[in-house]
DNA sequence: TTCCGACAGTGGGGTCGCAAT
DNA sequence: ATTGCGACCCCACTATCGGAA
């Protein structure tokens, strides 16, 4: 194979750095926004919904880290055996392990093989896992860090033989906001836009975006938990939605919404709950909370979350304000899991 | 003086691992 | 065998404070 290094102009080769050896970098972290754009200046990836890993091999030997420092090669041991294989034996790249569920990248499929540590019972699990690789920081004796993005995927893609179960995560130059509609009928994640010559940096960057396909929906506010700490008012409402196949509508839980309250907000949200306080459930389903506080269910709360879980649980759940244009009992499960 | 970014603190779902029941 | 809890993963958001503009 031709060194990779000849992708780059002389320019950037000016920028490559000795490599310090085979450190642990903390990852570059994107800063949402809901501000879309299709500037030509920045390139827009797929934001895949797994788990962030970073690959470091020194001296022929690979090992993972998670984004906070934790040496995972054990979960993904076919991952690393296909970089032994297929990696030059110096190098530190950026990437998501992800599992897939039909076309699309499931978190919720991953988690059963996140924390373990015990290769067989990893494999064993029978859940796939792809490592998508995007960024490269170190190749042999160079760091690649102060090279401009385009550059440092250039070298990412010649520097590695990319076959199953790791993938070259691709990008697009332009059309960000195009791309985003396609993204979100596809039922990606979203996008990540990155600055195309920004340098690699550590942690939470404005170099990188992410753009995220959003759900919303309405939900009956059926109790609320106690607050701790410094918390005041509650802790987290109690959300549902009606089942209208049943007759007459059965309330189905849907977990709770926690954040996006600021203190006038969670204050009055009481005093209206003492107004509505009653003794029974109103819910069909069983809560699994300890001391939880009832209500009639009568508020109707927007909450915007990433997805339903599998267990019918909203994923990454905030609130958004009450809603006074729909009654609570037209309140039903808008998007199917 | 005002604004912004980083951080701490509160909250979510899910899984694993271990201790208590 | 079941339950509860903390530690990890993924995250959203508010409040605060110090430094930059």
């Amino acid at each position: 194979m031709a060194d990779p290094l000849d992708t780059l102009t002389d320019e950037d080769r000016a920028l490559l750095r000795p490599s310090d050896g085979p450190a642990f970098h903390p990852p570059m972290l994107a800063t949402l926004t809901d501000d879309y754009f299709s500037d030509p200046g920045w390139l827009f990836e797929r934001k895949l919904d797994g788990v962030r890993t970073l690959v470091v091999r020194y001296g022929g030997r690979t090992e993972l880290y998670s984004r906070n420092r934790k040496q995972v090669g054990s979960s993904y041991p076919e991952l690393v055996e296909a970089l032994d294989a297929h990696a030059p034996p110096e190098l530190v790249a950026d990437g998501e392990v992800v599992a897939f569920d039909g076309a699309q990248t499931s978190f919720a499929r991953l988690q059963s093989r996140l924390g373990l540590t015990d290769p067989r019972r990893a494999r064993a699990t029978g859940v796939a896992v792809h490592l998508y690789l995007f960024d490269l920081l170190v190749l042999g004796t160079h760091d690649l860090r102060a090279l401009p993005l385009r550059a440092r995927k250039r070298v990412l893609h010649a520097a590695l033989e990319f076959e199953d179960p790791i993938r070259y995560s691709n990008h697009r130059n332009a059309d960000g906001e195009r791309y985003l509609t396609e993204a979100c009928a596809n039922g990606w994640e979203g996008l990540i836009a990155k600055r195309a010559h920004s340098t690699y940096q550590h942690g939470r960057s404005g170099d990188w975006l992410k753009f995220k396909c959003v759900a919303d929906q309405e939900f009956v506010i059926g109790g609320y938990t106690d607050p701790s700490g410094s918390r005041v008012g509650f802790g987290a409402l109690l959300l549902g939605y009606y089942d209208r196949r049943r007759d007459p509508p059965e309330l189905r839980y849907a977990g709770k919404v926690g954040t996006g309250f600021d203190t006038a907000t969670l204050r009055a949200l009481r005093r209206r709950f003492d107004e509505l306080g009653r003794e029974r459930s109103p819910f069909v389903d069983r809560v699994p909370e300890r001391g939880p506080h009832w209500v009639r269910p009568e508020l109707v709360a927007q909450v915007g979350f990433t997805e339903w879980t599998r267990d019918g649980r909203l994923r990454h759940p905030r609130y958004q304000g009450l809603r006074h244009d729909k009654p609570a009992n037209q309140v039903v499960r808008e998007v199917p899991s």
